[in-house]
DNA sequence: CTAGGGTTAG
């Protein structure tokens, strides 16, 4: 019969069997098996043709059916007594690539209803069920029952316990492994070496280690080189050495596995030099290193940059009698690849195919990392795909993570997004890693609404957030403006107990800086003193820059010794910060000032220093150093970017010189640069500026033919002369361009061409404007209200702006992507009632986040306008510091 | 023993 289903499913089995059969193969014989397997549970009509298929029957109608439905069926029930093992077996094999839950159930049914007598293939299956969802109480039974079908009733009994108690342990269920090991002290069974080794190494990293090492009776090589490794994680590596040195095991040897521990763990540590050493004792005490002890430094030293030290010693490999592996060689790709010596790693590769040896997942996505380091994003695409038909998918969401990061990082979301679902219909299930990549992706780009649904999906999955998606959150609500929200959050990870990370108090420390809100920043940093935390430099630069941002450059440059204070060193981006403060203003003695300093300091200038400097001189209207600049950057190695060349266009621009800025332009083009969204947005500005209203919409156009990429302000900023011009016209055809090509357009913009319309008294334009603004969905702000009640052809009345009080209206603002925004207005009586449709923030629906701007008092200003005789429509802004709620509705009031 | 994720400046 056993033969009969290998053939029948031969994949299945040794998957299913592996561990579990060899504990019973000496208990059974064959013969019995077959006793078993023959034996018809009662009188059969069927001939020997006919049950061949009558599993084949029953599955079939199980299938048509559905499952429980067929079970207790009176077509089962029929059929039932004349089931055999056979047939039991075939429906639990098929059952179970469907549903493992399905076919325990079918076990247990047939069992508990139909009395039925399992087969022991039957039984073993479903203990492999069991044994995988760890259920291990069902699976005692299930064992004892089959032990006991086989006459060797109870002397069984620790056997079982013994396996349950090991399988526990290698499960990581370290509290019901110490139950276990409880009971069977209870039950006087023993314990076996094996399992006891386990539940040693479960403990390995704590003091409990000696209380299960005193427990065991009788230990071997593994128990001993299992507390050499818990005493090098535990940090105590001379209690490791002496352990090693002067054990009561002398009879036994040290082992090599406990010196490689020892040797991994001072590298750990940078003492690389000390691990060498026990290299030469572990050939002292006549022992071989393995190719795993070669691995281990050549690692170390990998990772201290001894890249020279690394390749020696995996070439004196086979002079100590083992050859480079597969490992080996990744060990030295990635050596490579940290210090970004990405040909190497090309070099290191095909060495290794030389040799004949095959590359693993770990090479390809080393060589992927490479591809994604360099921004060969297709490239890295193309090695993806490479990788998944050579039939890598199943193996590890790594690679796809690389992957999703690289995509990310070059604001590729897009395909980000598509990698990340195509990975999962290829089997490969994102972790908590993958997830946080995506959600900070999306967070960077400001697509918070998506990156809160990612999360909520991460989380309905049992996946719990970490640090990591937690600061990606931070990130995308700081970038939203959403500040107060994220200190929200970040109060809410505080309350929670746990330290928090210098990082997540820098994102919100830098969302209070860019908005401008020092004093909270400020008030933020000392919370992070106070609760013990060390701040880095990030921290102090994004101070730097919010004292910058208010102005307060004196203070900003005061930091730059707090730093110092602190025992961290400024970092380019600190000079780059305070240089840009003073290059705005001009200032490019003070520049010049900090450029030395930099420089006495060691802290090379980077990229974004020199476009600093350049701007300073523009503005300084020093151009005239630009060239010695230039020749400053070539001798330091500082090639200039796109920016560095925005930045002396924008300035030629700005003094008229339109000639040479499109000279640049070229320029940038011929350096292989490829100009930014922005170098046409300074060029079309300048050239709609100065009144080259023709020329700028000629290169617009031409633009567009060569599908050049353009941001939203090219368009407007041509949309804004025509409107200045008195084109009307050419506003509208651009402006509807703008909205077909899917840009965000906000109020601002509407509000930028009301604006001109109305001031060029354009008034049936102007309401041409703001009526489509409104059937887009886009609210009026103040300054439009305000435009607007001027202009003659629009009615309006302001009613009243009155204070109201947090019980007049309780406002929440839930973050969902459907956007609960909502508010009820009602008008009775002449009086106004103002009620949020979502009432109290509720606790119990943690999935979505609830902020209750409990200290706000909102101030609320409604105003209606006459749109036609009877349809009013009905704006409510609710101000606080900022708008936090706009929302148009449009109500039939009879006045 | 080898592969993936975070903060700051133009």
């Amino acid at each position: 019969m056993i033969c009969r289903w290998i053939a029948f499913n031969p994949s299945k089995i040794s998957r299913v069997l592996s561990p579990f059969s060899s504990l019973f193969s000496t208990k059974l014989s064959s013969s019995s098996v077959a006793k078993l397997d023959d034996e018809p549970l009662s009188a059969t009509n069927f001939t020997s043709d006919q049950r061949d298929y009558f599993g084949h029957e029953i599955l079939f109608g199980m299938k048509k059916i559905g499952f429980r439905e067929y079970l207790h069926g009176g077509q089962f029930r029929s059929v039932a007594s004349e089931l055999r093992q056979v047939h039991v077996e075939e429906i639990m094999c098929e059952l179970m690539g469907e549903s493992p839950d399905l076919s325990v159930w079918f076990f247990k049914e047939l069992k508990d209803v139909y009395g039925f007598r399992h087969s022991r293939l039957s039984s073993l299956l479903v203990s492999h069920i069991l044994a995988g969802q760890r259920r291990f109480k069902e699976l005692q039974v299930v064992v004892e029952e089959l032990l006991r079908e086989e006459g060797k009733k109870w002397e069984s009994t620790n056997v079982v316990w013994d396996m349950l108690l090991f399988l526990s342990s290698r499960s990581k269920m370290v509290d019901d492994s110490l139950y276990i090991l409880e009971k069977m002290r209870d039950l006087n069974l023993s314990v076996s070496t094996q399992a006891y080794n386990s539940i040693l190494y479960n403990f390995r990293e704590t003091d409990k280690m000696w209380d299960v090492y005193k427990a065991i009776e009788s230990k071997n090589e593994h128990t001993y080189s299992t507390i050499v490794d818990g005493l090098c994680r535990q940090q105590k590596l001379e209690d490791a050495v002496s352990f090693l040195r002067d054990s009561e095991w002398k009879d036994i040897g040290p082992s090599v596995v406990s010196f490689n521990s020892i040797m991994s763990a001072y590298c750990k540590l940078g003492f690389v030099d000390t691990a060498k050493s026990f290299l030469c004792t572990v050939l002292k005490c006549g022992l071989v290193p393995s190719v795993h002890s070669h691995n281990i430094l050549i690692n170390g030293l990998c990772l201290a940059g001894s890249i020279g030290e690394a390749l020696e010693l995996a070439g004196d490999m086979s002079k100590h009698g083992v050859e480079p592996d597969t490992v080996t060689y990744n060990i030295l790709a990635k050596g490579f690849h940290l210090l970004g010596m990405i040909k190497w790693v090309w070099e290191v590769i095909q060495q290794m195919l030389d040799k004949g040896l095959t590359p693993d997942v770990i090479t390809y996505t080393i060589l992927l990392c490479g591809h994604c380091q360099l921004g060969n994003i297709d490239k890295g695409l193309r090695l993806l795909k490479d990788m998944l038909s050579r039939g890598f998918e199943l193996n590890s969401v790594i690679p796809c993570s690389v992957m999703l990061s690289g995509l990310c990082k070059t604001g590729r979301i897009e395909e980000a997004f598509s990698l990340f679902y195509r990975m999962q219909a290829n089997g490969v299930r994102p972790d908590i890693v993958a997830y946080s990549i995506v959600i900070h992706g999306l967070c960077r780009l400001g697509e918070l609404d998506l990156a809160i649904w990612l999360y909520d999906e991460m989380c309905a999955k049992r996946i719990l957030p970490n640090s990591r998606t937690h600061g990606a959150m931070l990130l995308g609500l700081c970038r939203k403006g959403m500040i107060l929200e994220a200190r929200a959050l970040l109060n809410s990870l505080i309350s929670t107990g746990c330290t928090l990370d210098i990082i997540l108090y820098n994102i919100v420390i830098d969302g209070y800086a860019k908005s401008g809100c020092i004093e909270e920043a400020l008030e933020l940093f000392r919370g992070v003193i106070e609760s013990g935390i060390t701040p880095n430099v990030a921290t102090f630069n994004s101070l730097i820059h919010g004292y910058c941002k208010t102005q307060n450059i004196a203070e900003a440059r005061k930091v730059l010794d707090v730093i110092k204070l602190y025992k961290l060193v400024p970092s380019a981006v600190s000079y780059t910060t305070l240089m840009n403060a003073y290059a705005n203003c001009g200032d490019t003695e003070r520049v010049d000032e900090l450029r030395r300093e930099m420089k006495a300091n060691g802290i090379s200038p980077t990229n974004f220093t020199y476009s600093v400097i350049i701007k300073g001189l523009c503005i300084g209207r020093k151009l005239e150093k630009y060239n010695q600049v230039l020749r400053d950057m070539a001798s330091e190695g500082v090639t200039p970017d796109q920016i560095t060349y925005n930045t002396v266009i924008q300035h030629l621009c700005r003094a008229k010189d339109l000639f040479r800025a499109f000279e640049l332009l070229e320029e940038m083009k011929s350096r292989n640069l490829e100009p930014t969204p922005a170098t046409y947005d300074i060029l079309i500005n300048g050239l709609c500026f100065y009144g080259y209203l023709k020329d700028a919409e000629r290169f617009l156009c031409s633009l567009q033919e060569r599908d050049v990429s353009l941001s939203k302000f090219a368009y407007t900023t041509v949309i804004k002369a025509h409107c200045v011009k008195g084109d009307p016209e050419m506003a509208v055809k651009l402006f509807l361009q703008v909205l077909d090509r899917g840009f965000d357009v906000s109020v601002r913009d509407y509000s930028a061409v009301i604006n001109r319309l109305c001031r060029r008294e354009l008034a049936k334009e102007a309401k041409f404007f703001f009526c489509l603004m409104l059937s887009r969905g886009v609210s009026p702000d103040l300054d439009i209200c305000r435009v607007m009640i001027k202009s003659s052809d629009v009615l309006g009345w302001t009613i009243k702006a009155e204070k109201l009080s947090q019980e007049e209206i309780n406002l929440s603002y839930r973050m969902v992507p459907s956007g609960a925004n909502c508010i009820n207005i009602s008008f009775f009586n002449g009086s106004l009632t103002v009620q949020s449709s979502f009432g109290v923030p509720s606790t119990n629906t943690k999935r979505h986040w609830w902020f209750c701007f409990s200290s706000l008092k909102p101030f609320c200003l409604v105003q209606f306008f006459g749109m036609g005789l009877k349809s009013l429509s009905l704006f409510l802004t609710v101000t606080s510091c900022k708008v936090v709620v706009l929302g148009v509705r449009t109500y039939l009031v009879n006045v």
